[in-house]
DNA sequence: CCTTCATGTTTACAAACGTAATCGATCCGC
DNA sequence: GCGGATCGATTACGTTTGTAAACATGAAGG
């Protein structure tokens, strides 16, 4: 049988901004997190309340992103899903929603409207060469 | 006073994905379209009623980002905000979101996940050569 | 033991979204 | 002039999202 091509864990669920600044939490997280974890660090800054936190992480959970561990009466968060295939997903969807999918054509893009610094301009470079040789 | 930067008609609202369709479907367009004309060309693809199409259209007018034009007792749309400019901010936000605003780092992921092809590689690095001088 | 605190679960609720049907006015063909 | 086609406007309705309060339960401290 077909199958598929992700690296991990049952995808598809759509993540939303505010999962988002949770999984971000996560993925920064040194080993599994308790949701007061993940307060401690988005909750400020977004202005959440523990509440909500806790919202967005059963919906993490539904959504597959992220899986729990019991740990005593608590859980403990872990993403299953690899941060450098989300972004490579998220990435993919603009490239192909905005630019038919050719990748040239963003970097273009970024190039004309000056989203790109000089420095910008030499990493690229640089890498270029790296990958080119 | 500060000026805002954008270089077109007032923003703020965001646009969902079926309304992008039906940016495009203007942005495409020769000239301003009529409902009909939008829903010729997307309303098929996408599996959408004309009904559906006209209530994207109102909601794009709330938004600013299309501007009628009476014709006869029916309208017709034009895209207010350019496509350039939507394509930027879009742009932006991911860079902003996934890769801490540094485009250099999109591009190294696109490049590591195999996203660019040899020809893309090319292309951007003519691209480059051309910024540089 | 009983109170209090911490935790996950359930419920809430308004706004946004996707998708559309219905309504009221108008125009076109007969 | 009358009936159907056409158009924008209004209303609809289930789902998702953002944000959170209420609730149940178990742990911990006195």
């Amino acid at each position: 049988m077909p199958r598929k091509s992700g690296s991990q864990g049952e995808n598809s669920d759509r993540i939303t901004d505010a999962e988002h600044a949770v999984m971000e939490a996560l993925w920064d997280h040194a080993g599994p997190a308790s949701a007061q974890d993940v307060f401690d660090v988005v909750g400020a800054s977004r202005g959440w309340s523990l509440a909500t936190v806790k919202t967005l992480l059963s919906r993490l959970v539904q959504k597959h992103a992220i899986a729990t561990r019991p740990d005593g009466r608590r859980f403990l968060y872990t993403p299953s899903i690899d941060r450098d295939d989300y972004v490579g997903g998220e990435s993919r969807r603009l490239l192909d929603k905005l630019f038919g999918g050719r990748a040239a054509s963003l970097v273009a893009h970024l190039a004309e409207s000056e989203a790109l610094t000089e420095k910008d301009l030499t990493e690229i470079e640089a890498l270029l060469k790296e990958l080119k040789q």
